[in-house]
RNA sequence: GCGCCUGUAGCUCAGCUGGAUAGAGCAUCGGCCUUCUAAGCCGGCGGUCGCAGGUUCGAGUCCUGCCAGGCGCGCCA
């Protein structure tokens, strides 16, 4: 992990100056291996050939050279090739724990962004049945992909696009419209390629609840449109229902259909007319993507007058840009990864820059329980839902699961994991190691559940496991900032993972019967305020963590076989 | 055939801008409970980083070729 650290960075940058290297890059490192001190720099190895010395024996002169007090270290070790390797004096590893109870549930934000606006748009799926898992994945991955931007300073707006005009419109409507006479007894079968599952007959009865007979034997268009607009409307309160119960918020919802009414379609047409990469080949009007790498040119309007998706999907992106958001980035499944170069393709030739918008594309999931695949979803008539899954396992279990791996590689989702409640499932593990901070600031008693800044002697946490643990709380902001940086939310979900691993070796490090100087609440008032700082500082990193992710930090987790105790 | 993604321990996965002996969890094996503390902890076992070349002080990471899997390649959305 790399690491800050502004008084060692500056002390070297004096000694390389002198050595006549005052322009070297210097990459600050903490090193795995513990051995290898608190923090480590290559710097002498990537200085070899510039100099032309061997790498250790510049290493040995800046070891020499370098004023400790003033990096505030306590050692400094030449090792392996030519490794420069730190140890912190115990002040200056303290000195993190008051930086995150100053900073409270604002530690790990960042001002990057500096206020510019950006949008997110993810899930975006089609009202045309249940959410499933592939939404999930892309609501939990999108709304963290959203946080993290927030937290990185950005001033974030989430959207959701959807498509409610087209052929998957007309194919629910008549597989509802079947579904609707079928209730009312009259044998009319589902359309071939139609909507199949349990849903659409949900659909069907409100209906018949709601105008009896009224479409029994009326096929015009103006009844179809009826039975579409009545279909739409519960399957989006039912999508609507499904995100809020997984704590997923839109700040808008954007309707394809809009982009007609409002001429926006046309007008992109004429505008991409202007550029002159537009073409009539076979009766249809064509688009000279490959004119921006696009593998081949792309049909705008078709040959019976109607335009492709490619065109709406233009006019958006431009009103994305036209309402102000210079940096958009769309969460999808990989699956839509063909659309990506076109769509860019497409704007790129209206004048917008090459790599707008940006794209997170992730790849499927499959959910196995006692090593099978679970498949199939009565409800929905094919995969699993988002709901029957967050339902059987809970939300903060889903969404982590969701977030916990990088979108690019596919996700197995193991139900037998996500259904123990030990500390054998990454979620519970660090909602555990929450939990116990607070529960030893419960027993700590009143008036010292709450550690204030430079109230404690940070020297006298000089256990390896306490300087440890302090240093990883210190690397939260980077975590975060790396994080944003790849729009990549598995990488806070990792550091919380190791965060936890280290406060719970901690925690249980001090057990009461075997070493009860390590605990906490010990008598000594001076040791023990260091200690509740640390437990402080780590309950902050821990909720700010997982806030960050959209999961829950309790502060007591009761077991279940002892709730009755309790 | 072309394009994108993936391939790391028995399983699921991390691995930043190329750095030290490739890490974590699970599984397995061996220890440890009248607890701020067993929904747990400590330790061990386990790897030709898909294969073959190349670049260099140094490659899981970069380049080339190949193999395997997923997805996409329509005047569908």
């Amino acid at each position: 992990m790399t690491v800050t650290n502004d008084s060692i960075r500056a002390a070297l940058a004096t000694v390389l100056a002198e050595m006549g290297a005052g322009d070297a890059e210097i990459q600050l490192e903490r090193p795995r291996d513990p051995t290898h001190g608190d923090v480590a720099t290559n710097v002498a190895l990537t200085l070899a050939r510039v100099l032309g010395r061997k790498p250790r024996e510049i290493a040995e002169e800046i070891a020499g050279r370098l004023d400790r007090a003033a990096a505030g270290v306590s050692s400094v070790d030449v090792a392996g090739p030519g490794f420069l390797n730190f140890r912190l004096d115990a002040g200056a590893v303290g000195a993190a724990i008051d930086d995150i109870l100053r900073a409270g549930d604002a530690w790990g934000r960042s001002g990057a962004g500096q206020g510019r606006r950006v949008m997110v748009e993810f899930v975006s799926a089609n009202p045309t049945g249940p959410l499933h898992l592939g939404h999930g994945r892309q609501a939990a991955l999108g709304d963290a992909v959203a946080s993290l931007l927030e937290w990185s300073g950005w001033d974030v707006h989430r959207e959701f696009y959807y498509n409610d005009s087209g052929r998957q419109m007309e194919l629910l409507a008549s597989s509802v419209r079947a579904r609707y006479r079928q209730a009312l007894g009259r044998d009319e079968p589902v359309p071939e390629d139609g909507y199949r599952g349990e849903y659409v007959k949900d659909v069907a009865d409100a209906l018949v609840a709601e105008v009896g007979d009224r479409y029994l034997d009326d096929d015009s268009d103006e009844a179809l449109d009826a039975v579409r607009h009545h279909a739409v409307k519960m399957l989006r309160a039912e999508q609507d229902q499904d995100l809020g119960d997984f704590r997923v918020r839109f700040d808008e919802y954007f309707l394809e259909s809009s982009l007609y009414a409002e001429g926006r379609v046309e007008k992109t047409i004429e505008e991409l007319r202007h550029t002159g990469l537009v073409y009539e080949l076979d009766g249809a009007t064509w688009l000279r993507t490959t004119q921006f790498g696009d593998q081949k040119d792309r049909v705008m309007v078709r040959g019976n007058g109607m335009p492709t998706y490619f065109l709406p999907d233009v006019a958006y992106h431009m009103t994305k840009w036209e309402r102000g958001f210079g940096r958009v980035v769309n969460v999808q499944g990989s699956d839509h990864h063909g659309t990506v170069d076109r769509v860019r393709a497409g704007l790129q030739a209206l004048g917008l820059p090459a790599g707008y918008p940006e794209y997170v594309l992730h790849q499927m999931v499959r959910v196995v329980q006692d090593g099978e695949e679970v498949k199939f979803s009565k409800r929905a008539g094919s995969g699993m839902t988002l709901r029957e899954l967050y339902e059987q396992v809970g939300v903060d279990v889903t969404r982590y699961f969701f977030q916990m791996r990088k979108p690019d590689a596919h996700l197995l989702f193991d139900l037998d994991v996500a259904l123990d409640h030990s500390d054998k499932n990454p979620v519970y593990k660090v909602q555990y190691a929450h939990a116990r901070m607070c529960s030893i600031f419960r027993k700590a008693g009143p008036g010292q559940d709450r550690p204030e800044a430079g109230a404690a002697d940070h020297r006298l946490l000089s256990h390896e496991l306490e300087r440890e643990l302090v240093q990883q709380l210190a690397d939260f902001p980077l975590a975060v900032a790396r994080a944003a940086e790849h729009t990549s939310p598995h990488i806070v979900c990792d550091y919380l993972e190791q965060t936890a691993g280290a406060a719970n070796a901690w925690y249980h490090a001090g057990n009461p019967t075997r070493n009860p100087e390590l605990a906490v609440l010990v008598d000594d008032p001076a040791l023990r305020a260091a200690r509740l700082a640390l437990a402080g500082a780590v309950r902050i990193v821990l909720a700010n963590g997982l806030g960050l992710l959209g999961i829950e930090a309790p502060t007591r987790m009761i077991r279940e076989d002892k709730e009755n105790e309790e």
